[in-house]
RNA sequence: GCCGCGUUGGUCAAGGGGUUAAGACGCAUCCCUUUCACGGAUGAAUCACGGGUUCGAUUCCCGUACGCGGUACCA
């Protein structure tokens, strides 16, 4: 296996829908692993089966990338060396590679018809063996070049007769290699099916083109989920027909990200309330929109640092790592072997620490347009970003800023009056008076000195500050949280401050 | 069914023949705070099971169980 060839890996999409999480981490371990070894990182698009094109999927792919700041070296978007990068535009390519394999005894065709095949698997099927496959076993018996003439094999395909090539998978060999995060796999070759290499169409399955554009494209390494372990031995014995296993890349497949239950799926995600895709995706078919981490109000930094641990760390205690640490302490031996349960608590706790981690300047764009949406509309950059400081801390999600910032924006939608109703009378009623008079006629430096009025006025009439504390909160913010009331005031102006309290003075009279 | 890969608290996980088996999320209690958070402290909670090997297994080996994946002219 090649160890001193030029790092070269890639992401191989499907583009039939929504980028789910484990796709996007898979993005990110092949990326970090090419940055930190100075390699490329390619993007090539696997759109084999014509079937099940979707409009938009490979657009939306590049979006969700870019959006994650995970940039390919080399793609359909950005170009390169070895394009192209659809594999629907190599599409001759690997009918060559294929012709090899059979000239060479390695595969054959097979005109066998769907209803042929059917057949087969009904008669062959048991509840000892409930899925037959095209093997050793049967393939003596199908319509196909092993069991046809040279003249017959030749007579159907001149009349256009729709066939396909399947490899031949040889008989008690042991097939092994060795994965970098699981060591040495091996497989009994008789246990494996004679895979459809070229499909009916002309188009090359996942397994010829695979092998085939990991060669053209002289990729290093090739990492892909666990779903692919499988197949792994015909993607070996793939390279040791037609390159050699000295040029094939090292593999490594990933451990699965499991949900609640079992695999985690796009229906999960609308099961339990949280997102499974990157970004917002809507089924072009159906008209199902399916809500993404971006839309959710992730910070592209925290989705990819969560993604990172999911399945990876570096044995220290660190959890908080920026995309640029993590290029330089990622490790494929440190990668787990076992799949991980997505826990969105957690996802949400990293979301949090890079809120409170990033710069009030950084945010600031990402609030407005979070603002925005709930029609508040900000032109006052410097008093954003005083109440984006003041607000931070208590939003988990970028969009909890609606919530924690809208009422310096805009009077509060909500008033909670019930939490100060009952234990409401007039002297509270004569101090909120006094109090709007007072802060009316005064400027004041700085919240503090405004705490220290506020709590001299309590005390000249009777009140603990706390008795009236909560009111004013009230007034200004509509609830029960936020930061402290002074630093709110003080921001609002005493404008607006006095025209809330007289607001909610006129809500609590007596009717 | 068969094949493959797995199995440390509810979740992410460190560790790897001898440890009080880290840490984080979440949960609970307390402190801070006249709100809500942040922050700080404390606590409950784990080596799937059975055999070996060994003076000694959570760690190594073999089984079993369980989970997941695969078993398509889908990737």
């Amino acid at each position: 296996m090649s160890t001193d060839k030029k790092v070269r890996v890639r992401f191989a999409p499907s583009p039939t829908g929504g980028l789910h999480l484990g796709g996007v981490r898979t993005v990110l371990y092949n990326y970090l692993f090419a940055k930190k070894y100075g390699g490329d990182f390619v993007v090539r698009i696997e759109d084999t089966d014509q079937t099940r094109f979707v409009p938009g999927a490979e657009e939306y792919i590049f979006e969700c990338l870019k959006w994650c700041g995970l940039y390919p070296d080399e793609s359909v978007v950005n170009g390169g060396e070895y394009r192209p990068y659809r594999q629907s535009e190599r599409k001759e390519r690997y009918k060559l590679y294929v012709e090899e394999l059979v000239a060479e005894g390695h595969a054959y065709y097979a005109f066998d018809t769907p209803e042929q095949l059917e057949e087969m698997r009904n008669k062959n099927r048991t509840d000892e063996n409930p899925s037959p496959q095209y093997d050793y076993k049967v393939r003596m018996q199908m319509r196909n070049s092993l069991t046809l003439s040279g003249e017959e094999v030749h007579r159907l395909i001149r009349s256009n007769t729709p066939y396909v090539i399947r490899i031949k998978m040889p008989q008690n060999e042991t097939v092994s290699f060795t994965d970098m995060i699981r060591g040495e796999v091996s497989f009994d070759t008789s246990l494996v099916d004679d895979k459809v290499l070229l499909k009916a169409d002309g188009m090359p399955t996942y397994h010829l083109a695979v092998v085939v554009d990991d060669h053209e494209m002289k990729i290093s390494h090739a990492f892909r989920g666990e779903e692919w372990l499988p197949s792994a031995p015909v993607h070996v014995l793939l390279w040791k027909y037609l390159f050699g296993l000295d040029a094939m890349p090292q593999w490594a497949h990933f451990p699965l990200i499991l949900g609640p239950s079992g695999k985690l799926s796009k229906r999960d995600g609308a099961k339990y309330g949280f997102p499974v895709f990157a970004m917002n995706w809507t089924d072009p078919k159906t008209g199902e929109l399916t809500e993404g981490f971006k839309e959710k109000g992730f910070l592209p930094e925290a989705f990819i640092n969560l993604l990172a641990l999911l399945g990876w760390n570096d044995g220290t205690e660190q959890e908080i790592y920026s995309l640029s640490e993590l290029v330089e302490k990622f490790s494929m031996d440190r990668v787990h072997s076992a799949g991980a349960k997505f826990d969105y608590e957690k996802a949400k706790w990293f979301n949090h620490e890079w809120i409170k981690k990033l710069n009030t300047g950084y945010l600031l764009p990402k609030v407005k347009v979070v603002l925005a949406a709930k029609n508040i509309e900000v032109d006052d950059d410097a008093k954003l970003s005083t109440v984006i400081d003041l607000v931070k801390d208590r939003c988990t999600l970028l969009t909890d800023f609606d919530e924690q910032a809208a009422y310096f924006f805009k009077e509060p939608k909500i008033m909670e009056l019930h939490a100060i109703q009952p234990k409401w009378n007039e002297t509270k009623t004569a101090f909120f008076k006094e109090w709007a008079s007072v802060l009316f006629s005064k400027d004041f430096a700085d919240p503090h000195q405004m705490e220290e009025q506020f709590k001299e006025l309590a005390a000249s009439m009777q009140l603990k500050p706390g008795e009236v504390m909560m009111p004013f909160r009230i007034m200004l913010v509509g609830g029960k949280f936020g930061p402290h009331v002074f630093d709110i005031a003080h921001l609002l102006g005493k404008g607006e401050t006095v025209k809330r309290i007289n607001e909610v003075l006129k809500m609590l009279e007596p009717a």
